[in-house]
DNA sequence: ATGATCTCCTGAGCGC
DNA sequence: TGCGCTCAGGAGATCA
């Protein structure tokens, strides 16, 4: 399940692996689209063929988006739940689940797999308006992402805070796994409402996203059953967790069992004693 | 306008 | 061993 710490980890290998490369061959696997069978989540606004004679000038991030600057426009990715890119060598078996395969000027092939296809590919032009990131809030390792921001945005949501941080125009980058491992961090529940968060909470709270994005990175993200980067290595922040998937074990803190509830039709996870 | 709910998808894990 | 059920969740669509 990649969110930013995932999703930079991979951003860093494509910076490094890809950068300079220039795509020589171009194979749709599945095209992307809304209708039909084994199509990915979104209509690209220009066919993935137009990637062919491309040279990748580098790999930035907004979030969970993965920018691909190219040279006549962008491709953009999202991994969705299980969504990979691999490298690989000319003659190695093709994974199942593979929609896109990239062959590049020094032999080697980079792949699109993504199982549950909740993935999206789009090949945007380099004058293309690209409205995908329209309305996401500041990145959350981004100097634009302040605990002022943070303060404003808080001010005017009703919402519970678990809902808060997981909407990405409030700020982008979180998910489910670092909204509770921050919350938990923080000492607040996901339950409260997020304008009454007390404001001497806020400051922390910011620190709390920025330290467990930060450790979590230092280790190459978590990985449960699905994520792993550009070469296949699972990461191993998931040891580190304090709360996420860890019902009815000892608080780190206060001992007492972790909780499981439902929010938004998701897990949250959260210490029932000294999360307020 | 805002927040809550639904939807897409497949593999893993579980109980019988 | 194998079948069928439930669950996981990002984010856009839709509903209240």
């Amino acid at each position: 399940m990649p969110e930013l710490p995932e999703v930079e980890t991979i951003r860093r290998g494509l910076q490094r692996e890809l950068t300079g490369r220039t795509v020589t061959a171009v194979e749709a696997r599945t095209e992307s689209g809304r209708r039909g069978a084994k199509r990915l989540r979104a209509p690209s606004p220009r066919s993935l063929a137009g990637l062919e004679g491309q040279s990748v000038l580098d790999a930035r991030r907004h979030g969970k988006y993965l920018m691909l600057g190219l040279s006549d426009g962008t491709l953009l990715v999202h991994l969705g739940m299980t969504g990979k890119l691999l490298f690989s060598e000319p003659g190695e078996p093709e994974r199942a689940h593979t929609h896109l395969v990239l062959e590049l000027d020094d032999g080697r092939l980079l792949s699109f797999v993504d199982p549950r296809r909740f993935g999206l590919l789009k090949l945007y032009a380099r004058d293309d308006a690209m409205p995908d990131l329209d309305g996401f809030g500041p990145d959350a390792l981004a100097t634009d992402f302040t605990p002022e921001h943070l303060a404003q945005q808080l001010a005017s949501c009703s919402a519970p805070l678990k809902a808060f941080l997981m909407d990405q125009s409030r700020v982008a980058g979180l998910g489910n796994i670092y909204v509770c491992e921050a919350l938990w961090r923080t000492g607040l529940s996901p339950k409260r409402m997020a304008r009454r968060t007390p404001k001497n909470k806020i400051a922390l709270l910011h620190q709390s996203i920025l330290d467990v994005l930060q450790d979590s990175l230092a280790q190459g993200g978590t990985s449960f059953n699905d994520y792993v980067d550009h070469i296949g290595q699972p990461g191993k922040f998931v040891a580190q967790l304090a709360v996420y998937d860890r019902e009815g074990q000892p608080c780190l803190r206060c001992g007492v069992a972790v909780k499981r509830i439902t929010q938004a039709n998701r897990s949250t996870f959260y210490c029932p004693a000294c999360q307020k």
